[in-house]
DNA sequence: GGAAGGGTTGTTTTT
DNA sequence: CAACCCTTCC
């Protein structure tokens, strides 16, 4: 009995079919990860492959993550040397090592979106663009549907032939990518383009990733772009050995260039490709998979498929409308609160899916209101939050002084009387000088006219001095602390002393564990911790990464960030058109985007195993006017037996309302929102059963140090212990956030 | 130099 | 409805 005998034929087909170019067709819930897990232990144990030799792209890091454990348990070794990652991470990689070949240093900086739309800011005031006529974001996404196709801004002008408006977006492509590295930084479709170049202007190191990585496997390959393809492309030239899994029904990324041609087209630019069929779904009742199965017929560009289960039939496929949003979420919030305390199910086998992020907030206040744990995916990103952006930048400069972003952010952050004014006059010095804002910084007393200002500048230089010059030898953390210590940060918020500064204070403390938890996978896996190394695992994550399947939460999120994921019980919520599919599409968009729409739908419904309710509401507020939708057009696609309508439309909510402890009011509601702070994340405020220190103890604060704990008091929803410590006096904090140690 | 307030604008979707 | 940008006022 071998590990694959519990495949089933196609799935082992695709297995031992180690050589030569694969596309393997894998049907929603088909086992896909399975077989990919199963090939890469085949490839070791079977053919003697080196792990070492194996790439595998994931989508996610936290796919990459689960693939790397699933292959440990067949295989029991080696599975560390496997590159198992995703494109970005890859690319980064590579270019920390190669860059330099480009002309960038090595430590470059990766911007996100926030900082692009800061750097196109400065781009646009110097080249004298009225930004209201060339919006910022506009440029930065014709930039990147450029990149996506690997063009260059050379390309883009030629392109452009007569057309005015795009020979100024080329020309602030230019640009920007000369800022882009004067700040040696790169954004996210830089990653990719920046790999390309580096592969096809050095033939070494593009032979050194050859030899290397002579079996490669990519996931999700439907929703790769140009430039990814181009980049295993690439890499796959000379040994052929590449695997591709994908479904063409689930490309739902058209928007960031991904190419459906890559996989409708695989058989033509491999012509002696083996293509493999996976059909059977494991994931799904037989009603849901039919659901799924009937609305995606209605697209016309696919390659004809049908899914089919040897499950059971399992419940219809639940349809409820209501009278407004608000009802809407209660409702969800009361059936999941009923599940829960009937012992039907855990809030982690929930989740919520909507079209766009900002359909999550009216089920956020009716969880916290029904005291259901939730976890927001996506959304406001952990690291664009200001505190942390602000800390971030910090280490930014401590680690690369040319990104003068990083630098425009902090140098009055906390307040050190160095003004707009002063500011331009030493970015207008560093201009001609052609040398960057720090550099310029430093050499302050040369430029004109700084006067008073000097002694600050100083300061602010020798402070980063001191901090490079120690960041050798210092851990991630303890730069970071000296950070917050030095500037002041956290006392400045404590000062401050309300609801939204506490909860700054949190992010931050939660951003002093991250550092310690990099530390501490870095030490796992035999390598150094670098200040580089947590920045970019920073700039990499995708909030669906921290996901934590230990946690019993439901979970909110996209339909796009639902990709690849299952659930027991699924609720697709807003199944309105004009909501989904949007108002976009339905009224600009051709069929191709129609049918992107309904695939997205598709993506939705196969993420069900077990039970999937569609829900709507018949008037809702969107941008501060009332709409009145009609049921999705997707909704109507699925054939009425495998509907269950409940008891028609609007149910009156008499027993929703018992399920709903506070008064179902809505300004009260947002009263107790806003109250509880700014933009509640994860419940972790919860109330231990009893502490593990008790008055008189001396107790460890992560940033405070060691104290004797002086009171507590029990309080409704957590203790509040009052600490006198050591170093900083006297403090009270909630326990659940304190974390403090017993010693 | 910095805070407060008013007007304007906009959303699909994300690494 | 908010978030964000810009102006105004201290």
């Amino acid at each position: 009995m071998s590990i694959y005998d519990t495949l089933n034929p196609p799935q082992r087909e695709a297995v031992a079919q180690t050589e030569g170019p694969v596309l393997i067709l894998a049907g929603a819930g088909s086992g896909k990860t399975r077989v990919l897990t199963h090939r890469i232990a085949y490839l070791m144990d079977e053919k003697g492959v080196n792990p070492w030799n194996i790439l595998a792209i994931t989508f996610t890091n936290k796919a990459a993550q689960e693939m790397r454990e699933r292959v440990d348990k067949l295989v029991g070794f080696g599975s560390e040397s496997i590159w198992v990652s995703t494109f970005h991470s890859a690319c980064v990689r590579i270019l920390r090592r190669h860059i330099d070949n480009l002309g960038y240093d090595t430590n470059f900086t990766i911007y996100d979106t926030d900082d692009q739309k800061s750097l196109m800011k400065d781009v646009c005031r110097k080249m004298n663009i009225d930004t209201k006529i060339y919006k910022e974001r506009s440029l930065l996404a014709q930039i990147s549907h450029a990149k996506d196709e690997l063009l260059t801004p050379d390309d883009m002008e030629m392109k452009a032939a007569g057309d005015y408006n795009m020979k100024k977006v080329a020309s602030v492509y230019r640009e920007y990518q000369a800022a882009l590295r004067k700040n040696n930084a790169l954004d996210f479709d830089d990653l990719i383009v920046k790999t390309v170049e580096l592969f096809e202007k050095c033939g070494a190191v593009l032979e050194y990733y050859q030899e290397r990585f002579k079996y490669i496997m990519v996931d999700e390959y439907q929703d790769t772009n140009t430039a990814q393809f181009k980049f295993i492309s690439l890499l796959a030239q000379r040994y052929q050995n590449l695997c591709v899994v994908g479904d063409d029904d689930q490309s739902i990324y058209k928007f960031r260039g991904a190419n459906i041609g890559n996989i409708l087209g695989f058989e033509h630019v491999f012509p002696d490709a083996r293509v493999i069929r996976l059909e059977q779904n494991y994931r799904s009742t037989r009603n849901i998979l039919n659901a799924a199965n009937q609305v995606i017929a209605n697209n016309t560009e696919r390659k004809a498929k049908t899914l089919w289960t040897e499950n059971e039939e399992g419940s219809k496929v639940h349809f409820r409308q209501f009278l407004n949003a608000y009802e809407e979420a209660e409702y969800v919030a009361g059936e999941i609160g009923k599940l829960k305390r009937n012992g039907l199910g855990n809030y982690r086998d929930c989740a919520i899916l909507y079209r766009t992020n900002a359909q999550s907030r009216i089920f956020e206040e009716k969880f916290i209101a029904a005291n259901i744990p939730y976890k927001l995916v996506g959304g406001v990103n952990f690291y664009a939050r200001k505190e942390i952006k602000d800390l971030l930048c910090y280490l930014k400069t401590i680690n690369n002084a040319r990104d003068d972003l990083a630098v425009q952010r902090i140098i009055n952050v906390p307040k050190r009387g160095i003004g707009a004014t002063t500011l331009g006059r030493v970015q207008d010095y560093a201009d001609n000088m052609g040398i960057s804002l720090y550099e310029a910084l430093r050499v302050a007393e040369e430029v004109p006219s700084i006067g008073r200002s000097l002694s600050k500048i100083d300061g602010f230089v020798t402070f980063i001095q001191m901090l490079k010059s120690k960041a050798d030898v210092m851990t991630v953390e303890e730069i970071l602390q000296e950070v917050i210590d030095s500037t002041g940060y956290v006392a400045e918020l404590e000062a401050e002393d309300t609801e939204e500064s506490r909860a700054r204070i949190e992010n931050i403390d939660e951003l002093i564990s991250k550092t310690v938890a990099y530390q501490e996978a870095m030490e796992e896996q035999n390598q150094s911790a670098t200040l580089s190394g947590f920045l970019e695992e920073v700039a990499l994550v995708a909030d669906i990464d921290t996901v934590d399947p230990d946690q019993d939460y439901v979970l909110l999120m996209t339909l796009h960030s639902a990709k690849g994921l299952e659930f027991p019980k699924v609720f697709m919520v807003g199944m309105e058109d004009g909501i989904f599919p949007s108002h976009m599409t339905i009224s600009y968009g051709d069929d191709g985007e129609m049918e992107e729409e309904r695939r997205l739908c598709y993506v939705g419904i196969t993420r069900a195993m077990k039970d999937l309710t569609l829900t709507c509401a018949q008037q809702r507020m969107i941008r501060g006017e009332t709409q009145y939708n009609r049921v999705s057009r997707f909704v109507r696609e699925i054939p009425r037996e495998l509907v269950d309508l409940g008891h028609t439309i609007q149910e009156k909510k008499p027993k929703v309302e018992e399920l709903i402890p506070t008064p179902a009011k809505y300004s009260k509601m947002k009263e107790i929102l806003q109250g509880r702070n700014y933009k509640p994340r994860e419940f972790k405020v919860t109330k231990a059963n009893s502490l593990d220190y008790e008055v008189g103890d001396t107790v460890r604060h992560i940033k405070f140090g060691v104290g004797i704990v002086k009171e507590i008091v029990e309080g409704g929803r957590d203790y509040e212990v009052t600490v006198e410590f050591d170093k900083v006096g006297v403090k009270k904090m909630f326990a659940s956030f304190a974390k403090l140690k017993k010693i």
